[in-house]
Order: C-alpha cells, then sequence, then structure tokens
RNA sequence: CGGGGCGUGGCGCAGUCUGGUAGCGCACCUGUUUUGGGUACAGGGGGUCGUAGGUUCGAAUCCUGCCGCCCCGACCA
C-alpha cells in the first residue's frame, strides 16, 4: 500500500477522552474512531490488524477440530425466557422491540442460540463430540465503558461450545480448548497465563482465565513467576490425544496462578519467596465446562445406544478479539508508539523514502516495493512528500516491526538501511539483502 | 448506580470569575524555502461556542432543564 493512497488519519495530539497507552496510541495511529461511549468504527489500519487477529483465531479452532459458523446478533427474547437468563442478565442486555413489538435483544452470548441450533439438528450420540464456534459482534450495556476497546459495550467475540456426551469427553474438550489458547496467544507475541477463575453467572466447577500482564490490568494477579518460564513453542499437538492435552494442560496450570477472585493466600504462600508475584493482568479469554445446566434447561438431548435421551455435557469458550488489540499494544510499545509483533502487524514493513520525488531513490523504493509484493509480502511506502522526521514518526507510532529507510546518500554506496522497531537497531545491507531478510523473517523464503 | 469533571473549527487548548459579538498551537489549502529524526516565512479556508429555554439593549460568558463524553468507585469478556 502506498501511503498517499491510503487512508491513516494519525493524530499529532492525544485527545482527551484517552487515559491508557493502548486507548490514545489507538486513536493516535488512525486505528479507531469513537463513535459513542463504548462504540467504535475500525479505521483501516485498526481494521487490519482486527482482522489478521481474527484470522489466527479462526486458524487455531480448526486446527483444533472446532468447526465455524455465524450466528446472528440479533436474537428474539423467546430463547431466553426459556433458558431463564431473560430475566437473570440484567440491565447489562440490550432489549429492542421490532415493529411487531416482539422483544428481541442484542447477543451479549450465545448459549441460547447455539443449543437452539444443536436441539434442532441432532439427536444421536453418533453425532458426538461436536464442537461449533464463531466470531462474532457481541453487546453488553456496561455500566462505564472505558479504556477504550478494552471494555468497550460492542465488541469483537470468538465463543465457542462444545457438547459431548460424557463429562469425560467434555473435559477433553476443554483441555483441548486450553492448548488451542496457549498456541493462538503466542502466534499473536502474547503471553497469556492461564489462571484458575471464579464461574461467574455462566457457572461450572471448572474454568480458567487467560491473562496477559500488563501495569493497566484490571485484574490482581498472584502467581508462581515459574509460570512466565513456561512456552508453548512449536510442539506438535494432536488435538485428539486425551493424554497429550490432559498433560499440556497440567504443565500450564499447576503451579500458582490465581486472580483475585480465587486467590488462596496460603497457598500462595507455600510458593518460595522470590517467586511469588502480585501484578495486574487483561483477561484475553476464559473457557467454561458447565455439564447439563444449558442442555437440561432448553432440552439438548441425544440418544444415547441404549435409545434413552441424555443430556449433553457442555462447555463454553471464549477469546476477546477486539479487546486483544488492546491488550497487545499495552504489552508492547514504547514512548514513540505500538510495537506489533510480526504475528499480527497491519503491514509486513514499512519503507521510507527520504527524499521524494529524487529519481534514483524513487526507483529503489518502487523496485522494493514490488519485489515484497511478488513475495507475498505487505510492505506500506510512505511516498508522502514529507520531510525525514515526520516519515519516522509515523512509521514508529503505527509500530510496524521493520522498516527499510531508502534515501540518495546510502543508494550511492548501494545500500538501504533496516531497522527493527523493537530494539531500535539498523544495518546497512544492499536492498536485495534487506528483502530477503524480511522474507526469511515473515516465512516467504 | 454513587462521587467528581468536561462540552469553544478535524485535534489540543485559552476566553467564562468581572456580559460588549470568538482567539492561539497543531492539522488543512496556496506560494517561497528547507530536506537523513516532526524546517522557516508569508498568505488563506473552516466555528449553530453541546442543546432548549430564561435574564439582558446585548450571552461562549449569568440562571434553569435536558443531552453527550471522561475520570474514581462498585460490577463485568
Amino acid at each position: 500500500m502506498r501511503l498517499t493512497r491510503y487512508f491513516l488519519p494519525v493524530l499529532k495530539e492525544t485527545p482527551a477522552e484517552a487515559q491508557i497507552v493502548s486507548h490514545r496510541l489507538m486513536l493516535r495511529a488512525g486505528m479507531i474512531k469513537q463513535s459513542s461511549a463504548g462504540i467504535y468504527s475500525w479505521l483501516p489500519l485498526g481494521y487490519k490488524v482486527l482482522k489478521n487477529i481474527e484470522t489466527i483465531v479462526h486458524e487455531e479452532q480448526q486446527r483444533a477440530g472446532h468447526i465455524p459458523l455465524l450466528m446472528p446478533t440479533l436474537q428474539s427474547a423467546d430463547l431466553w425466557r426459556e433458558s431463564g437468563r431473560y430475566d437473570d442478565y440484567g440491565e447489562e442486555m440490550l432489549r429492542i422491540q421490532d415493529r411487531h413489538g416482539r422483544d428481541m435483544l442484542y447477543g451479549p452470548t450465545n448459549e441460547e442460540l447455539v443449543t437452539d441450533i444443536f436441539r434442532s439438528h441432532v439427536s444421536s450420540y453418533k453425532d458426538l463430540p461436536l464442537t461449533l464456534y464463531h466470531i462474532q459482534w457481541k453487546f453488553r450495556d456496561e455500566r462505564r465503558p472505558r479504556f477504550g476497546v478494552m471494555r468497550g459495550r460492542e465488541f469483537y467475540m470468538k465463543d465457542g461450545y462444545n457438547f459431548d456426551l460424557t463429562k469425560e469427553d467434555a473435559l477433553h474438550a476443554y483441555n483441548r480448548h486450553l492448548v488451542s489458547y496457549l498456541r493462538t496467544y503466542e502466534r499473536m507475541g502474547l503471553q497469556a497465563i492461564p489462571m484458575r477463575a471464579d464461574g461467574g453467572p455462566i457457572g461450572g466447577d471448572y474454568t480458567h482465565e487467560f491473562l496477559v500482564l500488563a501495569e493497566t490490568g484490571e485484574s490482581e494477579v498472584f502467581y508462581d513467576s515459574a509460570v512466565t518460564d513456561l512456552s508453548f513453542g512449536d510442539r506438535e499437538i494432536d488435538y485428539d490425544d486425551v493424554a497429550q492435552c490432559q498433560g499440556v494442560l497440567e504443565e500450564f496450570t499447576t503451579k500458582y496462578a490465581r486472580t483475585d477472585e480465587t486467590h488462596d493466600e496460603a497457598l500462595f504462600n507455600e510458593i518460595p519467596e522470590e517467586r511469588r508475584r502480585v501484578a495486574r493482568g487483561i483477561e484475553v479469554g476464559q473457557i467454561f465446562y458447565f455439564g447439563t445446566k444449558y442442555s437440561d434447561a432448553l432440552g439438548a438431548t441425544v440418544q444415547g445406544p441404549d435409545g434413552k435421551p441424555v443430556s449433553v455435557h457442555m462447555g463454553s469458550h471464549g477469546i476477546g478479539v477486539s479487546r486483544l488489540l488492546g491488550a497487545i499494544i499495552e504489552a508492547s510499545h514504547d514512548e514513540n508508539g505500538i510495537i506489533w509483533p510480526e504475528g499480527v502487524t497491519p503491514f509486513h514493513a514499512g519503507i521510507v523514502n527520504l527524499k521524494q520525488g529524487d529519481a534514483e531513490a524513487d526507483a529503489a523504493c518502487e523496485d522494493l516495493y514490488a519485489k515484497m509484493s511478488a513475495m507475498g509480502l505487505e510492505p506500506l511506502y510512505d511516498d508522502r512528500n514529507e520531510r525525514a522526521g515526520g516519515k519516522f514518526a509515523t512509521m514508529d507510532l503505527i509500530g510496524l516491526p521493520w522498516r527499510i529507510t531508502v534515501g540518495p546518500r546510502g543508494l550511492k554506496n548501494g545500500v538501504v538501511e533496516l531497522t527493527s522497531r523493537k530494539t531500535g537497531e539498523s544495518e546497512e545491507l544492499a536492498p536485495d539483502a534487506a528483502l530477503n531478510k524480511i522474507a526469511a523473517i515473515y516465512g516467504k523464503q
């Protein structure tokens, strides 16, 4: 993309309403525009990152054998009356009426809808196990939306639901989700620690929240520092292997890691003192096993081998896709702007032309741009007639991991400059060598 | 929902106390200049002062209602 043809409304000054760094940077980098309290338009750059994150979530869900579908945002109140949650959910649920006066609602979650789909079409134990998920906009009418996309009223979320014949099968689904979530967050350059959590209104004995450590996190967390040494890495996983999934769960959840909801001071104090950590975290996902709560309420049963109806065991699992943008920025930025992890960056690299209009510099940039595109990489070429300082400031703000700086001075010696956004380190390389290095980083060679 | 604060060109703000018909910086447009980390100068366009009502010869400014937004707390992906 050429910057002169793009829409990137960056701001030099920070809008007054933004208090935390991710919100400020998202506004300054032209990623979002607030529409009303807790509701945002996603401008091109923000939309691009949102879609990148969504893609990773889709890929990892499907790798784990989960099946995508799409349910509506607007739901009939009838199903919610049937489950008993129409009255229970309270003020956070946005209730509306259609022209016929029928009660509708903007879905805050989808247990009712997905269970309805299930009971309409699944009637035999042979159809199990089944895990359905979707990524869809949700609305929860927060009393006090804040922190930009981290606590919006409208938010984009992956929610999935597993249906199993037995508790054992459902617990394997639980483990499978925990494993797939570890992979998902790592691909985004995040360390998200599974922590024992509280069931809340969804209920359930088994539940973990995934937290990204950040000073601005809303939850207080207590953990053994050994958990931050754990990394999923690129190990092979067979998601059908019950023992392997169970093993990963044990590896990642045995050490003490809890939020303030479930914190146990006595257990915490058993950790060697030098490994005790009290910090803050951003919740970016949660998994539940809740048994037959919804299947009982909504009559989701299958016929077992003996011909008798059995309520299915269910769990639900969520990843806050829109919230993740804020969480990633909270975890990865500096005083000059965002530092995107390579897994989610909106463009693979920036090309800065230090002297727009100089025939040699223009030609070198065009050549880099064409070659990079041919390699399947997406560069952002700053071809504005701006001064170097302005171009560098923009690149730093929007946080592309790599920048190629092209100017007449370097070209005289046959080199361009390749700079890492994260370390700030630069090296001078022949243009093709710089390209090869970027291609290798993104596995395009 | 309790407490606090703020609404003035796209953004950041001054002006409000003490009423006299709107200003600064950034951004934008034109020209000159400059060009390896946000050049300098000159000219220019753009504002129902959140909104409705009231007081007054006269309201951004004083009074009242309403709306919107932000922060702290309690609650939540």
